[in-house]
DNA sequence: CTGAAAGCGCTTACAG
DNA sequence: CTGAAAGCGCTTACAG
């Protein structure tokens, strides 16, 4: 029985529908036809075949199908530096995602070297069906996105948008967190409010600080002080330290008069950077200083931190992303979803 | 002049090679000759394709060529739960790594419900050249691994090895990095050692307990204990917690005799999460006990932490097992790195 | 160096 | 329902 198999067991060669068809003593149509799921075949013919290919270990050639289908079932997913935990969460999610619909993810990078445009061509040559863009950090390189979409491809930006452009995106709506931050700080009793941002060219940055900096402005207030450069750890530290170090030389003695007394950080990330700081400084959290951050990572809610956050709905926004791919309509600006108040310790209770 | 062109700009028509070989006015397997590097074709002739190729928008068709060539450039990277930060860096790294050969990545995930087994198949069908898995997690399901790598495809585990199993490789040498370890512990005085594990069942866990364990027993030492679970933040807390709750409730009053003058953990988000705990309850860092950690992720430089740890070294273990999947020799036991001992704050220094 | 032709492994009208 | 055939977009011997 074992000699009329074409294809000994554990070779490399492959094994094809045509040598199924063989095996089954049926077409190659049939074969085909048995692993394409709504097809008209029988089902007494669909068990022969697929017992045939179970002998011969056959598996159907995903790279045929596609050229022939023209859909690839891939997704690309393009990615920058990781260094805000953030991404890897949202990238390991979506992986999950586009799985379990069946499609692949192919993970690309991009730097500072290479431009989102290069990376997202090579990409296409692999007739990717959509591409899902992290940007860590855009900037005015977008643009150039634009031309892309044009090809073809939807092109969606995770967690940012560009105001100028068209382009598909999901993000959290960032200004209304930001109303939110400023909210539960002065609800808390602060009235000496700072804002540390991340990289000014995003709209991530951009729409938090507008939230934070209107609704202080409903309040008669405004932020001591909105130092911003990236959306890293580093950052966060650097830019307590600043603070801390002008206020310092400012005014000798009574020093503490201008110092915050609520701290919006515009990441987790970076408000875990300002956490550190300010326990180097020797600032009680949150009895001399609150803190609130954004985004809601892992990290946020360990012992050493147990940071209060505005959560990104991330399961909805890919979801959400999902679906906004399988129905490209040039969206009407970016799809934007809630954040959630998380209750830790880092923000004093409301007083009264 | 735009009349000739058979695709109009910015249609999502694809343009082939077929379209650009009647463009330039040449034959389709110029066209495809053109965009092969080492291909017998005059310069004039390659220009000529690549101007009309340029003027129709043609890239070549990865997807097609694949199909013919048998090589598809696709390499699978198969990740589970991404809560050690160390894998995120990892993957990103080589995603870049194989771009920078031409390779493309493809994302997969594997989690309790989904045997890794079952991934790789799933994969397969994609024709990957190679599969590189992530196992933050495997345990006694890894034998089924031996089954996919029969079949034709390289399949190389990084960062774990399986003792029964001839699969290719890559890890630190974790055996050194536990003798290491334990001497640099010595070094700085250290008597009381304990071991804080992560998942029993893994090589990297066993490697670094034997070699830590080998070298206390040469001074003439044994660990106070060794508790393990899994390679997690939470988990390095609650050990620690743990160790101090066992010491006081045992003998109350001089409950400090049995303390731990030194913790090993055995990846660094256990050993930050002993440094949290630590905190917590008051013990004073290197001062009192002394912690080391393996790994050496970013988290471990900051400010906050500033933790002693044996760095793995990221960078050599990809190129290498890159190298080792294009040249797939049924390795001889695993591809073992050094790890290099970077020294922060954690270790007391070493008496005089 | 160049072109015509076969073929990679599939899917899918098209007849029966 | 089933099979023979065309074709997806390329590469690569094979002649010239």
């Amino acid at each position: 029985m074992m000699i009329k198999t074409p294809v000994t067991p554990g070779s490399s060669q492959r094994v094809t529908s045509h040598d199924v068809s063989r095996e089954a003593g049926v077409s190659q149509s049939a074969v085909s036809r048995a692993f394409t799921p709504g097809a008209r075949i029988s089902p007494e013919m669909r068990q022969r075949v697929l017992d045939a290919a179970q002998r011969l270990g056959y598996k159907p050639n995903a790279i045929a199908r596609s050229l022939v289908t023209q859909r690839s079932g891939i997704v690309a997913l393009i990615v920058g530096e990781l260094h805000n935990p953030f991404y890897p969460q949202a990238l390991s999610q979506f992986a999950q995602a586009l799985e379990a619909r069946g499609k692949r993810a192919l993970l690309l990078t991009h730097d500072v070297h290479r431009d989102i445009q290069e990376t997202l061509e090579a990409a296409s040559s692999y007739q990717i069906e959509a591409a899902i863009v992290f940007p860590t950090r855009l900037g005015s390189t977008a643009p150039s996105l634009g031309d892309v979409s044009q090809g073809g491809v939807p092109v969606l930006l995770f967690n940012r948008h560009l105001p100028g452009h068209d382009l598909l995106s999901v993000a959290c709506d960032n200004y209304a967190g930001g109303r939110l931050a400023a909210q539960v700080l002065l609800d808390s009793g602060a009235r000496k409010l700072a804002f540390v941002g991340g990289d000014p060219d995003t709209s991530t940055h951009q729409d938090r600080l507008n939230g934070f900096v209107e609704r202080l402005s409903e309040s008669g207030l405004s932020p001591l002080a909105t130092p911003s450069l990236s959306f890293q750890y580093d950052w966060g530290v650097q830019a307590t330290l600043n603070l801390h170090g002008a206020l310092a030389g400012g005014s000798a003695g009574d020093g503490d008069r201008d110092w915050p007394d609520a701290i919006f950080g515009a990441n987790d990330i970076i408000a875990i950077g300002i956490l550190d700081a300010l326990h180097m400084l020797g600032r009680r959290v949150p009895e001399e200083v609150s803190v609130i951050g954004f985004d809601d990572i892992q990290e946020s809610a360990r012992l050493a931190y147990r940071l209060t956050t505005i959560r990104q709905p991330l399961e909805a926004m890919i979801e959400d992303a999902l679906a906004a791919l399988d129905d490209p309509q040039p969206g009407h600006g970016p799809r934007l979803h809630p954040g959630e108040l998380i209750w830790r310790d880092t923000v004093r209770a409301a007083k009264g």
